[in-house]
DNA sequence: GTCTATATAAAGATAGAC
DNA sequence: GTCTATCTTTATATAGAC
């Protein structure tokens, strides 16, 4: 058993640094089972290959682990919160940027093109297939997705209170723009791995996203998006 | 073997109308087989499961459908085509609706029930999760979004005929308007299986997406979204 | 077409030696 | 702590009788 191994508070153990011959093993099972579990799934993986792809035995990796739902919820729940604790770009120079649109463009867009990347789409698709047996790893999820979110929403409530924007609520107003612009993109690869977007399409899609944002939200309507809105107004 | 089977465009069999006593068996191996193949996924599922879920044998089983992986894609492919195919409610009002405000968060709210649904929220997660393994139920899903999409397509190009909106690219605006609503709330409910919705809330995601789409392509602001906003820049 | 019975392989997990 | 060898169960798939 590791029933010794201490938890966080989603019940993700969390593991001790490797430094031991026994720790340079662990590590070893660790990485051999990320790649196993994200190539073939929680049901599809087996101990015997993960033993294998590591170099150690199949009661090695029970005596670190227990079975196979802890290694699971181990390797993958600490995978996930690194993978993800310094993922993406930083939002901290929006709230200052000279020009909020191009800042916004830039960050969403830097932004989509990690959470595209096949590794992450693919770690997104087993947890969200696991997460019925693995509750805790979908929590995990939402908790990152609230931290990267706190970035923005921080940026729009200085922005709202020096009056660039108005914004009453910054979490649903952060929530909108993600959707429109991450949201809507990683969807399409959710659901079609070998889709691949056209040059511009990405851009076009953030753009966009950023000027229905900032017309509903900064009160005014940005040029590129209602060129044609203009002439036929006017 | 079954090749005789005929298929559709995307490799999905198409199974004929069952009559026979072999076409009611058939019909039960097909409800035992979904049921199994959501409950626990396509590798956890167990063709001695559906066996006896279906009350035939194993041979009958393979005599119908070959293997299992042709049984998972026939029955699933299939259930989501039917299921999707008449799900959700009609957008074809919308146009000629005397609120459009009111239409688009009636419409946007009945349609967001019915995706939430925990059925159809298991139904998405196993096809997700499955998604690098039979590639054909993604595509499946897309060309059904497509079509509900079309809907909305229709009334925002007949409303920016006339007038009533400015919408450039309906296809791209319809996207951004479903990403805010629809997107939004389907995503919480991916990872977090659990979660429940307060009074009211839902409401709020969904009005506040349409006042936000309405505020970028209907020209003006709609009141409820920005009374403080009113205020702030009066 | 459908069954019983079985072939064959692989899974999760552990006993016991070192 | 780590190994070899093994237990037990269960999986997909099929042969052959009716």
């Amino acid at each position: 058993m590791a029933d010794d191994t201490d938890t966080d508070e989603l019940g993700i153990p969390v593991l001790a640094k490797p430094l031991s011959a026994s720790g340079r093993k662990r590590a070893s099972i660790t990485e051999a089972a990320i790649a196993e579990f994200v190539q073939r799934g929680y049901t599809g993986a087996s101990v015997d290959s993960i033993a294998t792809r590591a170099g150690v035995s199949k009661p090695t990796i029970y005596s670190h682990f227990g079975n196979k739902q802890r290694l699971f919820l181990a390797v993958i729940g600490g995978y996930l919160r690194d993978s993800y604790t310094d993922l993406g770009p930083r939002a901290d120079g929006i709230a200052d940027a000279p020009d909020l649109r191009t800042a916004l463009v830039d960050f969403l867009g830097a932004w989509v093109e990690v959470v595209l990347r096949e590794d992450i789409m693919t770690l997104r698709r087993l947890v969200i297939g696991e997460v019925e047996r693995f509750p805790q790893l979908g929590e995990v999820w939402a908790r990152i997705n609230i931290v990267h979110d706190d970035a923005l929403v921080r940026a729009f409530t200085a922005l709202d209170q020096r009056g660039t924007l108005q914004v009453p609520d910054p979490r649903a107003a952060v929530r909108q723009l993600i959707a429109m612009t991450i949201g809507a993109a990683q969807l399409i690869r959710t659901f079609r791995p070998a889709y691949r977007f056209d040059d511009g399409e990405l851009d076009a899609l953030v753009t966009s996203g950023v000027d229905v944002f900032l017309s509903a939200y900064a009160g005014f309507v940005v040029p590129a998006a209602v060129v044609s809105r203009r002439r036929r107004a006017g």
